[in-house]
DNA sequence: GCCGTTTTCGGCCCGACTGTTTTCAGTCG
């Protein structure tokens, strides 16, 4: 049993506790300890095996126990029992946008029906309007929320939110009286994928911009509106929130949209020790003297007594220990970045040829640049064979003339990594390239074990130089190979083989909890676009985002090393 | 159910918005 499977476990008892009448801390311990589950970077299982279950934040002995139950057993009496008191089938109901745990039981015992099918009927047939404290716009709410359930395919690539965001954004700077506008929540932290846009404005006067905001086009619902926030859905069931607070105001309630909930305990924490109450609105000093306005984020971490703290760290990973004694990492930044080391041309499946897409990366900053083009046995892609290499080779050094000193090209490869282990090309034409990269782009579904040692033989061969897009996930429609990571990550570190983050934000691959594993073992990293096109070069901010998650510095990333230093490591290599 | 430089008990965020209310409960973030 992973992770991913212990923490859905917890959620569904925290589900059905909650609409059982659960003391609400019960609930929120359990999906506390799920929560602390996915973001571990290490199996649970191995805590388990060293009887060390107690040291994963969240977990106490109540769920130790359950945890060692389900690990020793495949099962768990308690959520069985539970299970028979509470049919199972309500927990998706708490999916359904307007009902939450009270309404949820009060119709499941008064109309003894379990189902989300049945939840529709009931509702549609005006059976629900009879129920105490419901009304038929409660009915045609839950109506309502059903059906976008059905259209809302879970969480939202950032890679779609982001740019959607920043279109709002610029919408609504445009009206009067708006000083400032900017992304909050998941999306400013820049997790990988984001349950809803969140978009705090700065205005003295909130009027207009609801009104802008309700009725952007594109819009079909309007869930709510009133002074200070809005909430639309948008024909794909995409949600967007907006809060608008004063300007004098915007620093706290940016602090506060942008969470997570857990940073923001830990500061609210901190501001009580030093006699000041911190909300969205201001920071108030609990012996009655007054409010402290701020304007900006700065302003609040400052009268907490800490350095700001950038988006990116505030999961309540350590991040709040680190400021306040002054430990807060330099972070990687887009403009450290002057290395791509993983792109594609008309070679492969590219679509601009080698000198097309060096020049682009030029003007974009970069003074490196590897053109890993796809090896033989990935067919469908255009996979060069080694007599066209030799060809590729020739155009590289004309490439190279053209652009003088102002880009260095790299000849490289991305190395398939059959599915028996073995690579692409025999270790003497590796030796040759400048660059190699060694991926998993098939049979992404073998036993763990298998895909695991597939990839270990990559790490391990001496002419491999980075691993690229490690699981080959692709969100949100495919789950990365089942790696043991552990394994992985002790493998590249004794041999010294670089790791990739991959841009792309449909890849976003290593993951920031086993960049950071990765990072702490000294495994180079590697932040690459796998670009395609000259617009894919624009993906690296998403790939600095999950790096900085990741607690990353430039030191850290071997595409913000010197080139000479690069050069160096590259050669050392072989 | 978890946690602890307020440590083994007593906290654990709380305000905005909506709908069904006639002063409040439920949901959400």
């Amino acid at each position: 049993m992973n992770n991913r499977e212990l923490a859905d476990t917890f959620t569904l008892i925290a589900n059905l506790l909650e609409i059982k009448g659960e003391v609400i801390y019960v609930t929120l311990a359990y999906r506390k300890a799920a929560e602390n589950l996915l973001s571990l970077g290490r199996a649970a299982s191995e805590y388990w095996k060293e009887g060390k279950l107690r040291e994963i934040p969240g977990v106490g002995k109540a769920i130790a126990e359950k945890i060692d139950e389900l690990l020793s057993t495949g099962r768990l009496g308690f959520l069985e029992n539970l299970k028979t008191e509470i049919p199972p089938s309500l927990a998706e109901w708490l999916q359904v946008p307007g009902l939450g745990p009270k309404k949820i039981a009060l119709i499941w015992k008064e109309l003894g029906i379990t189902t989300l099918a049945e939840l529709g009927e009931v509702a549609s047939a005006g059976k629900l309007r009879s129920l105490p404290g419901m009304g038929e716009k409660s009915e045609a709410q839950i109506l309502l929320g059903i059906e976008s359930l059905a259209r809302r395919s879970g969480r939202i690539p950032i890679g779609r939110a982001y740019p959607l965001a920043q279109h709002i954004i610029s919408e609504l700077k445009k009206i009067p009286g708006v000083v400032a506008a900017s992304t909050a929540g998941s999306l400013r932290r820049m997790r990988s994928t984001v349950g809803d846009l969140d978009i705090l404005v700065a205005s003295a006067d909130s009027t207009p911009v609801m009104a802008a905001f309700t009725t952007l086009p594109g819009v079909i619902r309007v869930l709510g509106k009133g002074e200070t926030k809005a909430s639309i859905e948008f024909a794909d069931g995409l949600r967007a929130q907006l809060w608008v607070h004063p300007p004098e105001r915007f620093g706290t309630a940016l602090q506060y949209a942008t969470g997570s909930k857990d940073h923001n305990v830990q500061l609210r924490q901190l501001a009580l020790e030093k006699g000041l109450s911190l909300s969205e609105h201001a920071l108030t000093r609990t012996d009655g003297s007054g409010e402290i306005l701020c304007a900006t984020e700065e302003a609040v971490y400052q009268a907490i007594g800490l350095p700001w703290i950038a988006p990116e760290l505030r999961e309540d990973r350590g991040e709040v220990q680190a400021a306040k004694m002054g430990n807060l990492p330099r972070l990687i930044e887009v403009a450290d970045i002057h290395a791509d080391l993983q792109t594609h041309s008309t070679w492969s499946d590219g679509k601009l040829t080698i000198l097309e897409l060096a020049r682009a990366a030029a003007r974009r900053g970069m003074r490196v640049i590897a053109f890993t083009d796809h090896s033989v046995s990935l067919g469908v892609t255009g996979g060069l064979s080694m007599e066209r290499h030799v060809e590729q080779q020739r155009e590289i050094e004309a490439a190279q003339r053209e652009l003088g000193d102002t880009i260095r090209i790299l000849h490289a490869s991305e190395v398939e990594i059959r599915a028996d282990g073995s690579l692409d090309y025999p270790d003497d034409f590796l030796a040759s390239l400048d660059l190699v990269l060694a991926s998993l782009h098939t049979s992404l579904r073998q036993p763990r074990e298998k895909v695991t040692q597939r990839l270990i033989n990559a790490i391990r061969n001496p002419h491999v130089d980075i691993i690229g897009h490690p699981t080959g996930r692709l969100i949100p429609d495919r789950e990365g190979a089942d790696l043991d990571m552990d394994a992985v990550l002790a493998a590249a570190a004794e041999t010294g083989v670089a790791l990739e983050i991959n841009a792309n934000p449909a890849r976003l691959d290593l993951e920031d909890i086993y960049a950071r594993r990765a990072r702490d073992m000294g495994i180079p990293i590697s932040i690459n676009t796998d670009s395609h096109s000259e617009s894919d070069l624009d993906m690296l901010p998403f790939g600095v985002a999950i790096a900085r998650r990741a607690w990353l510095t430039p030191a850290d990333i071997i595409n913000a090393w010197p080139t000479e230093q690069l050069l160096d490591w590259l050669a050392r290599r072989g």
